[in-house]
DNA sequence: TGTACATCAGTGAACGCGCGTTCACTGATGTAC
DNA sequence: TGTACATCAGTGAACGCGCGTTCACTGATGTAC
């Protein structure tokens, strides 16, 4: 608690930063103290060393987004009791919020560390896929109560249903960065709450 | 030509491993030279600084994938020319090259460019942006013909769509990077196949 | 054919700077008795 | 209430190493006349 929480807090937020911008490897101990006025000690007192900062990175990272999809698909459930209309309304959700962020997304450490692997040890590894397998494990809890209800029009794999909503996710945020159009994100999402539409909701006969 | 544009060849070859396995950051000059046999000032004659072998990497980069998407869809076109068979041949054409790479698809320099965009200067940048927007340009192209004959059943933006092939592909290699399972990539793209199937496919009435 | 010069594909040594990490120490606050 | 000790949140100085870049030089091959 107290004053040195906020400070390691702080520590985070400017690493996620800096690492989102120019990778774990070329973002420094020297430029995150700098930020934060701090001396380079006090840093080691809050990491023992840069592998530990980048687990709290990703910890931080993964919880915060978990949080956030807890909050939409909630609300999401709270609009409709019908476990497709409940899911497109949170995709819906989803890409208002995203096209909210002025900056557009900011963009996934999980994307980030597994393009740097050979930076990080085997926890920071794990638990970058953790994080997207827990994802799946959520998503696939909708799909599976669509699928109850609705015969899906193409047999998929609900797993891979799944994952698609984490690869359209990442692909939507690379491509928002590299052409600098923030969005671009809600775009691709739209279009997969599309896919979803097409393959389970019923024809009007 | 001759043994040098073999060197120059070969440096970009192990910088690309490199880079995609840790970053541009962290890839140093000092390991490629060590790998490539070479002393540092043999680098420094072929680029004149580091970032211009970014530029170098990622010409090279997006060079060689236009000429794959040109030959897999090319091919696609011999087996069928209905655009929309023969778009969905392409894509089950370019799932299953990408199935047989053993290792899985090595990573996307655009991504990994796009996430430590503060270490490049403008051009990189800009070319990184080109290849993205030739890519939305050609796939657009066979949404147009395939729009022209078969109406979507969703009312949707060509290059949302065009570049939704893009986007499944960095999102797929994210997922299959981050998980460890080369198959996750192709089976993304399987399911934008379903997708287009869905959209534009005339119902069997 | 000989010779002068140019270009190519590098070598070798040196540069200053910033990196991650360690270590001994410190002043403020909290806790036990 | 006083005092002894422990913990927290750092400081300051130093370390050796590797980084990107520069510079003067070189031996082999190509070209002009």
């Amino acid at each position: 608690m107290g004053k040195s929480q906020n400070k390691r807090e702080q520590i985070l937020e400017i690493a996620e930063r800096a690492v989102l911008a120019k990778g774990f490897g070329a973002t420094s101990i020297e430029e995150i103290i700098a930020e934060a006025g701090i001396t380079k000690s006090g840093f080691f007192y809050h990491f023992k060393d840069k592998n530990e900062l980048a687990l709290a990175l990703i910890n931080r990272y993964i919880d915060q987004d978990d949080a956030l999809f807890d909050e939409i698909f909630n609300r999401a459930d709270e609009l409709s009791s019908d476990p497709l209309h409940s899911f497109l309304i949170g995709l819906k959700l989803l890409a208002e919020m995203l096209d909210n962020l002025p900056e557009g997304h900011p963009g996934c450490l999980v994307a980030t560390f597994c393009y740097q692997e050979r930076l990080f040890n085997k926890d920071v590894i794990l638990r970058n896929k953790e994080g997207l397998l827990s994802w799946r494990t959520r998503f696939r809890g909708h799909f599976e109560k669509i699928a109850e209800k609705y015969p899906a029009r193409d047999p998929v794999e609900l797993d891979h249903l799944a994952d698609m909503l984490s690869s359209t996710i990442e692909g939507g945020i690379v491509l928002s960065k590299a052409m600098g159009k923030p969005k671009t994100l809600s775009q691709q999402i739209m279009l997969m709450r599309s896919y979803v539409r097409l393959l389970f909701e019923p024809v009007p006969s």
